[in-house]
DNA sequence: TTTTTTGATTTGTGATCACACTTGTATTGA
DNA sequence: TCAATACAAGTGTGATCACAAATCAAAAAA
């Protein structure tokens, strides 16, 4: 039998060493643009060309035509018939659908999470509740592109813990999907003197450390339904106040 | 303002045209291998390579590859740290693992589908029932292949009337997770001299035509956990037989 | 002034090529 | 005989080009 690298671990020295692990450009364009969808970098019913990004990523265009193609696949963005792509623009009736998917199963996983965290897990999430503090004291900075990534992690921690290989990368594309409604919503709520925030994320701890399926559930529920609630009454608003006009 | 070709449709002959939508070789190539993954042709743990579908399939290399990537993206296919892409092998955990997702997702599905599904639309389906008997009469061919696309139709059928965008679109991810799994399953059902298939469909189109969401969801259980339940016990038999050799 | 038409630019798609890495097979060495 | 090396074929990735369709701007016609 031949040997293979991962079998000649065995050597002092190689075992030392970490695989290394090639990345592809596609995979970085694929998570950059990831990253800008989850974070609501791109707005709603914008469109983007392929060159473009190219250009902005300082790549070629085969690189970024492929990660486009992920992307519209697991619906992160939309073909035209023009074959132009754009984030999909945001309606009342897809903000429902999304929530409705997100509370199913995100629920479901943060179910399955609460019965099988460790103690050791949950403490780690519970340390990002400070993190959270320390930025809430020093507020004057516009970091709402690092509450975005704090909130996407303390969420991911969880639902890693629940097990599924399967739940995960839906979830994933849900967020993807939410992310420019998301981004709205927290514009809005900066806008309109927030509420804490963390609140709801201390009940998710709360339910976690004592293993509660059920309360989990309802406070992880809670926690996402803020926003689409609140940019759903924005847009009746916003659409009333039109009709009138 | 400009006319648009949408804008011109006032036209009282391009009216009667239906649009007829640019389909590209990429597009085909995705759905071809679709069709084969969720109807099992490719066996799990095979391996395919770019060139190789592309010879098969009588194009370049290119329209092959995005494709590849876009069902890489949807946990379809598998792509190794070799960069060399195969069709998931099945394992115990990943066959609970889907059909818990299924469980949960199209369970969803169906029970939105129950309280908002017409007579008419319920009619439809019960029409493929009969399409079933009339296949099962004449049963000498083997049209397994017809079985799988007729019980795709049937279900997907009943998942467009939930009237979710956002979950439809992960139900055909998790058939295409699965499309290896059940194809082993049904060929393992032909061996063992099956039970009746249609049973369990009847029982979805009763509870249906009724509108019992609940009644609906538990007959959907029933169907979508027989091939995974059946594929478990071989799993366990064997290993079990494996184990004492 | 408004509409249509014409031309130029931009854009996505598919094909082809170069390069690096992997894999499989001989060939050489002990 | 067996293991290690070297060579060759195969494979994925990224870049570039050609082409067709779409978009946009200006010019011409109403």
């Amino acid at each position: 039998m031949q040997k293979t690298a991962v079998e000649k671990s065995n050597d002092p020295i190689a075992a030392q060493l970490a695989p290394v692990g090639r990345e592809t450009v596609q995979d970085r364009v694929y998570l950059e643009l990831r990253r800008a969808l989850i974070g609501g970098l791109f707005e709603p019913s914008q469109v983007l060309t392929i060159r473009g990004l190219a250009d902005a990523l300082m790549t070629s265009t085969m690189p970024v035509r492929e990660a486009l193609g992920r992307l519209i696949t697991e619906k992160a963005l939309e073909a035209l018939p023009n074959r132009s792509v754009r984030v999909p623009p945001i309606t009342l009736e897809r903000m429902d659908d999304l929530l409705r998917a997100r509370i199913l199963i995100e629920g479901e996983a943060i179910a399955l999470a609460a019965t099988r965290m460790s103690p050791r897990q949950v403490s780690v999430i519970e340390s990002m509740l400070g993190e959270w503090d320390e930025m809430r004291a020093l507020r004057h900075k516009k970091d709402v592109d690092r509450e975005v990534t704090l909130n996407q992690r303390f969420h991911f921690e969880i639902y890693r813990a629940c097990g599924s290989a399967v739940l995960i990368p839906m979830i994933e594309s849900l967020w993807l999907q939410s992310g420019p409604c998301i981004r709205v919503a927290i514009y809005a709520f900066s806008e309109a003197g927030e509420v804490d925030t963390a609140h709801f994320h201390r009940g998710i701890v709360a339910a976690l450390s004592v293993q509660d399926p059920t309360a989990a559930r309802e406070a992880l529920v809670a926690d996402i339904s803020r926003p689409f609630n609140f940019l759903r009454n924005k847009l009746q608003s916003e659409a009333a106040s039109k009709g009138k006009s």
